[in-house]
DNA sequence: TCAATCCCGACAAGAACGCTTGGGATTGAG
DNA sequence: CTCAATCCCAAGCGTTCTTGTCGGGATTGA
């Protein structure tokens, strides 16, 4: 609803020190996230997303081709168009997610999942630590492995958007209450 | 020996994308390594270990400064004065570290390990991505506490370098090998 | 006395981020 | 057929962060 013209820069990096996403992460997440409640109600458009979640449309867009091009989301062009899921929320792991948004998950460049990552390591003794960039890696790609998109859309509300997709056309806007923030 | 002073900015994040450690936590680490092997022989110099690891020395003493703060390493200022470990390495977790060289480990603002984070976090809906968030911060927090300076400077190294402090004083770079890059 | 070292604050270049702008192409509805 | 809604895309701009550098102090062993 309120401004997305006045959204007034955020600081560059969202969450501080190590191991933060940016917010292509977190924006890129929160529309998987609407769209997943969306699934199977047809076709949602970003001004509705933005509007939701009051985030700037424009720069939703971007996030919405990177997320399109990684094969996550299908969209439809022309009037009444916009974005679906390209599966089932279930199917789709966030590190998918994640990688699409913001490149390979490597805590350094010592630690790519790339190959050749052992070409540009070739720095002192030292490189006894890559054993810990390579830990932090995978301790994150498991992370992000073990939750799917259906993890983050609680399955009653998909329920209840399947129950209107087939009923009444309104009134799907007060689940906001879901969120349980512990 | 060679040249602190053509360091030449490297790329500002030497991780891409998410889950990137900055060059501080690099560096951080790799002094903490050298201090590991340094370990038990006197305070070493900061002009030593830049020279060995070829990191800017100026840029290193800001990183000391922090881990000192810290408490996990302690100075002795004056001529043959340098930085030692406060703590055997087996005694310092790796979580420890990085967190006082990074900042504390949130990958969102909303994930801070701090108190008082669910009052930064007054989202829409989709708050529920909170639980993302979490579960990477716990996972890397796990992999980090899990490592101990002690694992990445192996014991036969030490060794050699306790050896060395009393008898010959070259020989100790061929050690390398060890870094199995799978 | 002197040199080696730690201590500390300020600042400069450059990259990355966050977002905006401005236009196009495509499609359903009237 | 016209029109509005929507996706598509590239370029650019200001802010903030990183990555160092610089210059000078304080402290201590020889």
């Amino acid at each position: 609803m309120r401004a997305q013209t006045s959204a007034a820069h955020r600081p560059a990096f969202h969450g501080t020190g190590a191991v933060a996403f940016s917010t292509k992460g977190e924006y890129g997440v929160r529309l998987m996230v609407q769209l997943g409640r969306h699934y199977g109600a047809g076709p949602a458009s970003l001004a509705e997303i933005a509007a939701a979640e009051d985030m700037p449309r424009a720069y939703l867009e971007q996030l919405a081709f990177v997320l399109r091009d990684a094969g996550l989301v299908v969209s439809t062009r022309g009037a009444h168009g916009g974005y679906e899921l390209a599966r089932p929320p279930a199917a789709i792991p966030m590190s998918e997610v994640l990688r699409a948004l913001e490149g390979p998950l490597a805590p350094m460049i010592c630690a790519t999942d790339e190959p050749g990552h052992d070409l540009a390591c070739d720095r002192t003794s030292s490189c006894t630590v890559n054993l810990l960039w390579i830990r932090v890696r995978d301790a994150v790609a498991g992370a992000l492995d073990g939750v799917t998109l259906a993890d983050l859309v609680p399955q009653r509300v998909v329920a209840i958007q399947r129950a209107l997709a087939s009923g009444a056309t309104s009134a799907n806007q007060n689940l906001e209450g879901a969120a349980t923030t512990s």
